[in-house]
DNA sequence: ACAATCCGGACGCCATCTCG
DNA sequence: CGAGATGGCGTCCGGATTGT
C-alpha cells in the first residue's frame, strides 16, 4: 500500500516538473494531479506538510510556490461552479487560472446577477482575466480580505473562503445583498438603466447600485466611484448651473464617462465629461470632472493640471461623506490652481436618485485652448470609430432630462 | 514562530498603431 | 514597409497576512 503510494507520489511529482518546464500554460493537468496528492495525503510520503510539498515543487520546477497554489484553488473552484466531484472535469476548465481565481471573490462580495453573468462568461472562456479581476476590484470591500490561515478543518478548501460566521466584527455587509435582488425589484432599476444606458454606464453597475443592494460605509471604491458618476448624472443641470452661475437650465446637455484624449504623446482619460449648450446663442461649454474616491487617489495622480486645457470648467468630485479627503482637496486645489472647482457628492445612498451635490468651491471660467482634441474624441464616439469605447455614442439630453425628470416626479 | 494561503503589481509577450 | 511606441493580456514574483 505505502509502496504503492509512493510510486503514485514520486509520479506526480515527475508529471508535475514535466508539465511546468516544458509548458505552464497547460495549468489544469498540475492543478489535477496537485489536488490528487493532496486529497489521497500522497505528500506524507515524502514526511512533508502539503504546503511544504507545494515549496519543494516550486524549487524543483523553478517556479514560485504561489503560482502552483492558485493553479490549485483555480482547480477546486472551478470543479465547485460546475458542480463536480471528478477531478478529471478540470480538463474541461477554458479559462485561466487568474480568471477563476477573481470570480471566486467576485462571487464573494458581487450581487448574484452579477456573478452569475460573469461565471457564465468565464466557463465558456469568453472572459479575460483583466476583466475578471477589475470586476473583483470594484465589489471588495476596501477593509476586507481573505489573507492568512484558514481555521483548523478547512485548510486546503475553499470552504473557508467567504466565512458568514465570523464572530466578533459584525459588519456583514455584502452578505445581505444578493437576497434582495433575487425578489426583482426591477421596476426602479430597468427606469434607471434605460436612461443612463445612454451616458455610457454599465447597466450591472447601475442596477446595482440603484437597488442599492450594499450599504454605502463599505462601499468599494470602484463603486463609490460609480456611484458619483450616477449623482452628477441625475444632478447634472443643477450643478453645472451653479457652477457656471446661470439663471436658467441648459437648452441641451449631455453627458460622458471615461473620455480619452491625447496631449503630447500622453494619454489622458477624463472621468466625466459634460457638454451643455445653454442657449442657442451661446457657445457650448464643457464641464470636466475629475473623480476621486479617496485619498490615494487624489494625492497618486499628478496629471490632473493637464486637463485644464481641454474644459471651460474643472472640477474635482468627492465623496461628502470623506471629510480627509475633502480637507486635502481643499488645500491643495486652490494653491496649485485658482479656478478649479469641487463638488462635493453625497454617497449615502446607493439609489443615486437621492443623493446631492454640493458645490464647496465654483470653478472659474478657463481658456480651454485644446478643447477641440476632446471634441474630436466624442465625435469619434458618436461615429462608433472610437473601439473599446461602449459608452455615450449618440447619447443627447433626452435620457439625462428624463432621469431629471423622474426625479423631480 | 510557523503554516497556509492571499494580494498587488511587475514583467514579458503579442497585436496593433504610428511615424519616418 | 519596417522600426519603434503603445496597450492589452496572462504569468509570475515577493512578501503580507493571520490562525494556530
Amino acid at each position: 500500500m505505502s509502496q504503492n503510494c509512493y510510486e503514485r507520489l514520486s509520479r506526480a511529482e515527475d508529471d508535475i516538473q514535466a508539465l511546468l518546464e516544458r509548458n505552464r500554460s497547460n495549468w489544469q493537468e498540475v492543478a489535477k494531479i496537485a489536488i490528487a496528492v493532496r486529497e489521497d495525503k500522497l505528500y506524507q510520503q515524502s514526511g512533508l506538510s502539503f504546503t511544504a510539498w507545494v515549496q519543494q515543487m516550486a524549487e524543483r520546477c523553478d517556479c514560485q510556490r504561489s503560482l502552483i497554489w492558485r493553479y490549485i484553488k483555480a482547480g477546486k473552484y472551478y470543479l465547485r461552479t460546475i458542480e463536480s466531484d471528478s477531478i478529471e472535469q478540470i480538463d474541461s476548465a477554458l479559462a485561466a487560472p487568474e480568471a477563476l481565481v477573481n470570480l471566486e471573490k467576485v462571487e464573494r462580495h458581487a450581487p448574484k446577477p452579477v456573478f452569475q453573468g460573469l461565471k457564465d462568461k468565464v466557463l465558456a472562456g469568453m472572459a479575460t482575466v483583466r476583466e475578471c479581476r477589475d470586476m473583483a476590484k470594484q465589489y471588495k470591500p476596501e477593509s476586507e480580505n481573505r489573507r492568512g490561515r484558514p481555521p483548523a478543518g478547512s485548510e486546503g478548501t475553499y470552504e473557508h473562503l467567504g466565512r458568514q460566521n465570523s464572530q466578533g466584527s459584525g459588519s456583514t455587509d455584502s452578505s445581505s445583498a444578493d437576497s434582495s435582488f433575487a425578489d426583482g425589484d426591477l421596476t426602479t432599476s430597468s427606469l434607471a438603466t434605460n436612461d443612463i444606458s445612454s451616458i455610457g454606464i454599465s447597466p450591472v453597475a447601475i442596477r446595482e447600485a440603484v437597488t442599492g443592494l450594499m450599504t454605502t460605509g463599505s462601499m468599494p471604491p470602484g463603486a463609490v466611484a460609480q456611484n458619483i458618476v450616477q449623482t452628477l448624472s441625475f444632478t447634472l443641470v443643477d450643478w453645472t448651473k451653479r457652477c457656471a452661475g446661470m439663471r436658467y437650465p441648459p437648452k441641451h446637455y449631455v453627458a460622458h464617462t471615461e473620455v480619452r484624449v491625447s496631449h503630447r504623446k500622453k494619454r489622458l482619460r477624463l472621468d466625466y465629461v459634460s457638454v451643455i449648450r445653454w442657449s442657442n446663442k451661446r457657445p457650448k461649454e464643457v464641464f470636466g470632472v475629475e473623480i476621486k474616491s479617496s485619498l490615494a487617489d487624489f494625492e497618486h495622480d499628478q496629471k490632473w493640471p493637464l486637463y485644464l486645457q481641454f474644459c471651460d470648467y474643472f472640477c474635482f468630485a468627492v465623496p461628502a461623506e470623506n471629510e480627509e479627503l475633502i480637507d486635502a482637496v481643499q488645500t491643495v486645489v486652490p494653491e496649485a490652481h485658482q479656478e478649479v472647482g469641487i463638488l462635493a457628492v453625497d454617497t449615502f445612498n446607493t439609489d443615486a436618485f437621492s443623493n446631492e451635490v454640493e458645490v464647496l468651491r465654483s470653478p472659474a471660467k478657463l481658456k480651454g485652448e485644446s478643447k477641440y482634441l476632446l471634441y474630436e474624441t466624442l465625435y469619434e464616439r458618436a461615429l462608433g470609430w472610437s473601439g473599446a469605447e461602449t459608452s455615450g455614442a449618440g447619447a443627447s439630453g433626452a435620457g439625462a432630462s428624463r432621469a431629471e425628470a423622474s426625479r423631480a416626479g
